[in-house]
DNA sequence: TCCGCCTAGGTTTTT
DNA sequence: CCTAGGCGGA
């Protein structure tokens, strides 16, 4: 038996293998699908004899890809892995157009806008077309585009298409941001997808040559598709038929970004002859875990592809639920669990990860971390180059590229500040338009008397757009024969980079930020093997479409912290999930709709399955948000975890922050009592407490997080539980307002 | 044009 | 709470 196919199982081995012609490979969380990925490809170039240059294989994340590389090379060699072609479908297809946009009419020197550009831009169409900022928000508009584009509806369609007077808005703005983008030679994001697929399209003689070099097709997360990848991968894999896709339904939480879970769904449709297969098996996490994240995703009403996971791990330990009374209490409580948990010697600081849904929660969590001493890292937040000083210097960068990218240009018109206001800018822009040519072509009208004379502005303001029409074009002149790093180094000279830091800023903000311009400076040297000529082209688009997850250091020795969908794809021995709660965990903007309701369960799902050995969920009793306390509400997701799967406190109250050592306690998880529980509940759901108690004497019978139903109040939910004077004092939220209740005196029904 | 003070409004999630 | 944009004064 070949030595690619050791050490994995028979499920594995069946996909690894799969006869060539297209593949769906259903795999549940930590069930090898990486691993299943990884080495067909190995199979298919070591034992099938294809040429690596003809195998493409696309993952979700950069990140992803060069981990695939680099095991890739560990496995069959560094010789067969260079060939081979691994990325994202952005980057995949920024590759491809720079290449072949040419057909297209398109230069090559083109630059990716991402959402910051996009908003500006957007910005200038909504103020050209005279509308009301407030009224139509740029990013409103923004996201109702990124839709039709995700939806290949270009903007002709798009106004047939349109219903509403706010459809009829955004349709004008539509074709008025494309015209900017391609006066730009710039695409967005989305549009690095749909062009693609319009070239390919359009152009049968360019999509026959990616048929004669790409053979054979690999698809990781398939779920996460969108309409136009999905047309990119069909396009891509119609004539070879070698498609081996691998995705997840229950894992599927990129809805709201465009991805069409139907296309996982309809796979067997759209590929009649299609193998199926379903990887069950988990090699990640305790059987405690996955009981509990099964329950979890048990509660979605409409799974299709019901896969039933099933570990030899062991049972492991419960999984904690914690009650946190605020925010900051609940990072506390983290914080000193990590600490216990790596002074006992079980864990390190690295193999600790804290998730939650929204990038804001990480506030009061660094402030726990930072406070104890703690290393961590934190994923996400504001990206190193989504900083103004990155921003502004790459945007100079980026003029040099291509100095028609007028987002760019009108950026640092005015930085540093050189006599060119708002005014001034709005004139320039104004003029453009009536002109009908881009912002630099404009500049350049100014060069030349007649046209100054014919231009709006006096001759200060022309001077002053001179100067800086000077600095664009020494720019350009710069980058043809420096290196990055000294076109960098000029950059930084020519426009006094250093000196506008510390003129804006005190001189202490100045040096922070003259250190991130440095430390951009640095990253530069990665790109000095290249031919001087794809050095800058290949760094801003690497600055573009690198993602936050994409610079996590996974060896560092410290805590990640990071939202639960940059962790998808990540496993770690211990994970936290906080903010279990109602409006956060489900995101109130996501209640009020079923779909958006299901995906926020597979959210937690995707966050529970990331765990090993230990996991922790916890909820805060009141949460800060926008500066304001509120009380909270547990998520209704817990109450979809059977209470004996969960180990919680048994003191309740929130009086001192010593209450972590309730966790000590090391019992084994028993999975005969959780089945136990679940079948004896499942039928009598909605039955009041029996008389015979499930706990023995001194212990609670209710739960936080558990729904119950009082004949007078209604349904609520209950937030914590304990015991004063042998009677059970309930905490339960209802409608109005939080109560306590004596269990032996009011009626509480669970609900399921 | 620039600077600083003020307030209103905003937070999903990301390539 | 925090921050980007508006507005008044120099």
């Amino acid at each position: 038996m070949s030595d690619l196919l050791q050490g994995l199982n028979e499920a594995q081995r069946r996909a690894v293998q799969a006869t060539t012609g297209p593949v769906l490979v259903l795999a549940g969380p930590g069930s090898g699908k990486t691993r299943v990925l990884t080495h067909r490809i190995a199979y298919l170039i070591r034992e099938v004899g294809i040429d690596p240059y003809q195998i493409l294989a696309v993952t979700f994340t950069n990140k992803a890809a060069r981990e695939m590389k680099e095991r890739l090379e560990a496995l069959i060699g560094v010789e067969d892995t260079a060939a081979l072609t691994v990325g994202t479908f952005h980057s995949l297809c920024a590759r491809f157009l720079r290449r072949d946009c040419i057909h297209l009419g398109r230069e090559r020197d083109f630059v990716i806008y991402d959402s910051d550009d996009q908003e500006r831009l957007m910005r200038r169409v909504i103020r050209e077309l005279n509308l009301d900022e407030k009224k139509y928000p740029p990013r409103a508009i923004q996201s109702h585009i990124s839709g039709a584009k995700n939806e290949l509806v270009d903007p002709q369609e798009y106004a047939r298409l349109n219903r509403t007077y706010f459809d009829e808005i955004v349709a004008r703005c539509y074709v008025r941001y494309q015209q900017l983008l391609a006066e730009s030679n710039a695409y967005d994001f989305d549009d690095l997808l749909v062009e693609m697929v319009r070239l390919f399209a359009e152009h049968p003689e360019v999509l026959a040559h990616y048929h004669r070099r790409y053979q054979y097709l690999l698809v990781d997360e398939y779920q996460d598709t969108n309409r136009a990848q999905y047309l990119l991968v069909k396009h891509l894999a119609e004539l070879n038929r070698n498609l081996f896709v691998v995705g997840d339904d229950d894992q599927s939480v990129y809805g709201w970004r465009g991805a069409d879970i139907r296309n996982i769904l309809q796979f067997e449709q759209d590929y009649p002859d299609a193998q199926v297969l379903l990887l069950e098996q988990n090699y990640r996490s305790t059987q405690a875990i996955l009981d509990a994240a099964q329950a979890v995703i048990a509660g979605s009403g409409k799974r299709k592809h019901l896969k039933q996971l099933w570990t030899e791990n062991g049972a492991g330990l419960h999984v904690s639920l914690h009650e946190g009374y605020d925010q900051n209490e609940e990072a506390n409580f983290v914080v000193e669990e990590i600490n216990r948990l790596v002074a006992a010697g079980d864990f390190g600081y690295g193999d600790c990860a804290i998730m939650y849904r929204i990038n804001a929660q990480s506030r009061a969590l660094e402030e726990a971390l930072f406070g104890r001493g703690v290393p961590y890292q934190l994923v996400g937040g504001t990206r190193f180059y989504d900083r103004k000083e990155i921003k502004d210097t790459v945007a100079y960068l980026r003029i040099a590229a291509n100095p028609y990218d007028s987002v760019s240009l009108l950026r640092v018109i005015n930085w540093p500040g050189r006599g060119i206001g708002d005014r001034s800018e709005n004139e320039l822009i104004r003029w453009a338009g009536e002109l009908g040519v881009p912002i630099y072509q404009a500049l350049k009208e100014l060069e030349n008397d007649a046209g100054a004379q014919r231009s709006p502005f006096n001759s200060r303001t022309r001077n002053a757009l001179l100067g800086f029409l000077q600095i664009v074009e020494d720019m350009q002149a710069a980058r043809r024969r420096l290196s990055l790093g000294d076109l960098i180094d000029y950059l930084l000279e020519r426009v006094a980079v250093r000196e506008a830091l510390e003129r804006e800023h005190g001189a202490d903000e100045a040096e922070d930020r003259w250190n991130n311009v440095q430390e951009l400076r640095s990253v530069s040297v990665e790109y000095v093997n290249l031919p001087i000529e794809a050095q800058l082209p290949t760094f801003l688009e690497e600055v573009a479409l690198v993602a936050n997850v994409d610079r996590m250091d996974r060896e560092a020795n410290a805590v990640t912290c990071i939202t639960l969908h940059q962790a998808k794809g990540l496993e770690y021995p211990v994970v936290f999930l906080i903010g279990l709660e109602e409006g956060l965990l489900p995101h109130s903007r996501s209640t009020d709709d079923r779909d958006k309701l299901e995906e926020e369960r597979r959210l937690l799902y995707v966050g529970m399955t990331r765990a090993r050995q230990r996991l922790y969920l916890s909820y805060a009793f009141r949460r800060m948000s926008f500066g304001r306390t509120n009380m909270s509400t547990p998520s209704r997701f817990l109450s979809t975890i059977p209470p004996v799967m969960l180990k919680q406190p048994k003191k309740r109250g929130f009086a001192s922050s010593g209450q972590t050592q309730m966790f000590t306690e090391r019992s084994g998880y028993s999975r005969s009592t959780a089945s136990r529980w679940s079948s004896g509940s499942s039928g009598s759901s909605g039955s009041s407490r029996g008389s015979e108690q499930s706990g023995g004497p001194g212990e609670v019978t209710f739960f936080a997080g558990q729904r119950v139903r009082h004949g007078t109040f209604g349904e609520g939910v209950v937030m914590s539980s304990r015991l004063v004077d042998g009677d059970e004092e309930v905490t339960v939220s209802f409608a109005d307002r939080e109560r306590r209740l004596l269990s032996s005196f009011a009626k509480l029904q669970r609900i399921a």
